[in-house]
RNA sequence: CGGGGUGUAGCGUAGCCCGGUAUCGCGUCUGCUUUGGGAGCAGAAGGUCGUAGGUUCGAAUCCUGCCACCCCGACCA
């Protein structure tokens, strides 16, 4: 294989793609805007998704499946949320193909398979789930249903790039019905909570938590809550979303139940997601010149075993050393691959696996053989350190929480130092052509405001932070009086 | 959807302006030598030149439509 080696600093978008190509995470497909998730990426997803689901379980969560097909008449029922999508909405007119008589072995549509009313292939799941819900729910004793779905949707998106914004993505969206405002918050700032905590944990990618402006709130909710990351070229990338739905869908559904004095009340909603954009933030806040740089929560193979040999009775017992330290790290709960192909040569492997992001590399030749010890080398940092064989396992565990660590701190630092206050307008737009990032600001708290900002800079308010200190200010861009700083960014 | 660019073997490309059946590198296959940072030599295979039309004796090359991808806009939870 020929890799394309573009460096990061050069051309940040060549350089994106080039690790998607190389490190065989995906590639585009015949259907435009779409892609083909390969194995290896495949893997990391699932990876993702097995900690993602062990959490929304651990929260008390269901998993269940809804159809991907929405009716028109229910899609439109809330309306402010069909307006937000309507424009990118693929649709089903028919539902058969027959013989073109002009033209042999070519289909046609059949104009007679018209259906009676067009189904609009799933951007979201709100509709279909509370036309459901409405049947589920009678009386405060239904309360919570507490659902989460995996699925596919569709956006039809202008411009694609794969994993940052498909015409179809994979993710999970949650599904939540409350009895009470409070419950129905609390559940939005748990949710949050979760995703905060797995993109900190597990990705190694600092968030931060906070709310969205009604310029950038989903269409339908009360209240977006958000986890924004921050990607090496200074971009902000939203990972994560968790809406209060307050009475929306339960007015546009009719959704009821009776409480405890008998009286008919509407349901309170929640719904969240994490899609496989996740991926694309794992590569972008992470990888290097060399590839991809993978924490070791999310690596589908932990450690990779390269022999050194000359010649077969070298590699003999190189590979009886090998298989033995395989066997080792497994009893650790380690994925350990052993790299035996006689067909390429060391140094290529070196190569090929760093581009993968695998986060150890043990090298074992013939001197390791004769001195009882191995070569360990760490993705995330290069460093080389001979190890003794004996009790190996717990030290190469140790090496990968360190490098967990190391990849979460290098991340947070970035972030740390990205984040720049700005008092004037022309402090503002230094900040955000000379160095990108976040930009703290005062705003007036309009829309029209941040509409304007937005046609002059391309930056838009990413969130308003959680917990944000409150602080006299006037606004950035129309001088008016500000309560408080809010984060501004050029985006994904 | 608007502007710009690209599409030639698995990957990356030359050729296109000025029409004559395609260049080079990597990879692949065979053999030998190699193996602690992308191996060397020798030989071989592999191509509807994105696609559909048109012009022409003849099209990768000129013209038109379409498709896909990349960059910039518009759009976007």
């Amino acid at each position: 294989m020929a890799f394309e080696k573009v460096k990061r600093s050069e051309d940040y978008s060549q350089w994106y793609n080039n690790i998607v190509n190389n490190a065989d995470l995906a590639e585009h497909s015949a259907v435009r805007g779409c892609m083909v998730i390969k194995p290896y990426g495949y893997a990391i997803w699932e990876k993702m998704q097995q900690e993602l689901d062990r959490k929304f379980k651990e929260t008390g969560h269901s998993n269940a499946y809804f159809p991907l097909f929405v009716p028109k008449s229910l899609f439109e029922a809330e309306e402010t949320n069909a307006e937000g999508f309507a424009k990118e909405c693929a649709v089903v007119t028919h539902y058969r193909l027959i013989n073109d008589p002009k033209n042999k072995g070519k289909l046609i549509i059949d104009p007679d398979a018209r259906l009676e009313e067009e189904l609009i292939v799933r951007p979201t799941s709100e509709a279909i789930i509370w036309s459901t819900y409405k049947n589920w729910i009678q009386s405060y004793r239904d309360l919570p249903i507490l659902i989460n779905q995996w699925a596919n949707v569709v956006r039809w998106e202008m411009r694609t790039r794969l994993f940052l914004r498909t015409t179809e993505f994979l993710w999970q969206e949650g599904h939540t019905a409350h009895s009470t405002e409070q419950e129905a918050i609390e559940e939005t700032l748990q949710m949050l909570d979760v995703y905060a905590n797995f993109a900190q944990n597990f990705m190694a990618i600092p968030v931060i938590k906070g709310v969205k402006t009604a310029n950038e709130r989903f269409a339908g909710a009360i209240d977006t809550y958000c986890i924004e990351g921050m990607m090496q070229d200074g971009k902000a990338l939203q990972m994560g979303t968790s809406h209060f739905l307050g009475q929306n869908f339960a007015k546009a559904f009719d959704v009821k139940f009776a409480n405890k004095l008998g009286n008919q009340e509407l349901v309170w909603a929640t719904s969240w997601g994490v899609s496989t954009r996740l991926m694309g933030a794992l590569i972008m806040a992470h990888s290097d010149d060399d590839g991809l740089v993978l924490p070791p929560k999310l690596a589908p193979i932990h450690v990779v075993i390269i022999p050194i040999y000359r010649n077969e009775e070298e590699f003999n017992k190189v590979t009886e050393i090998a298989l033995k330290v395989k066997l080792e790290l497994e009893g650790k709960s380690l994925s350990v691959k052993f790299d035996n192909r006689d067909t390429h040569k060391p140094g290529f492997k070196f190569a090929e696996w760093e581009l993968k992001g695998v986060p150890v590399r043990i090298a074992i030749g013939p001197r390791d053989v004769e001195n009882g010890s191995v070569e360990v080398v760490r993705r995330d940092n290069k460093e080389k350190q001979i190890m003794n064989m004996a009790d190996l396992a717990n030290k190469i565990n140790h090496l990968l929480e360190a490098i967990q660590d190391n990849i979460y701190l290098k991340a947070n630092t970035f972030l740390d130092n990205n984040i720049r206050p700005a008092d004037t307008w022309e402090e503002f737009i230094e900040l955000l052509d000379a160095k990108g990032g976040f930009v703290s600001a005062h705003w007036d708290g309009t829309s029209e405001t941040e509409e304007l900002i937005k046609e002059q800079t391309k930056a838009t308010i990413r969130c308003v932070p959680l917990q944000n200190k409150l602080e006299e200010g006037s606004c950035i861009f129309s001088g008016k009086p500000s309560v408080q700083r809010v984060l501004f960014a050029r985006s994904y």
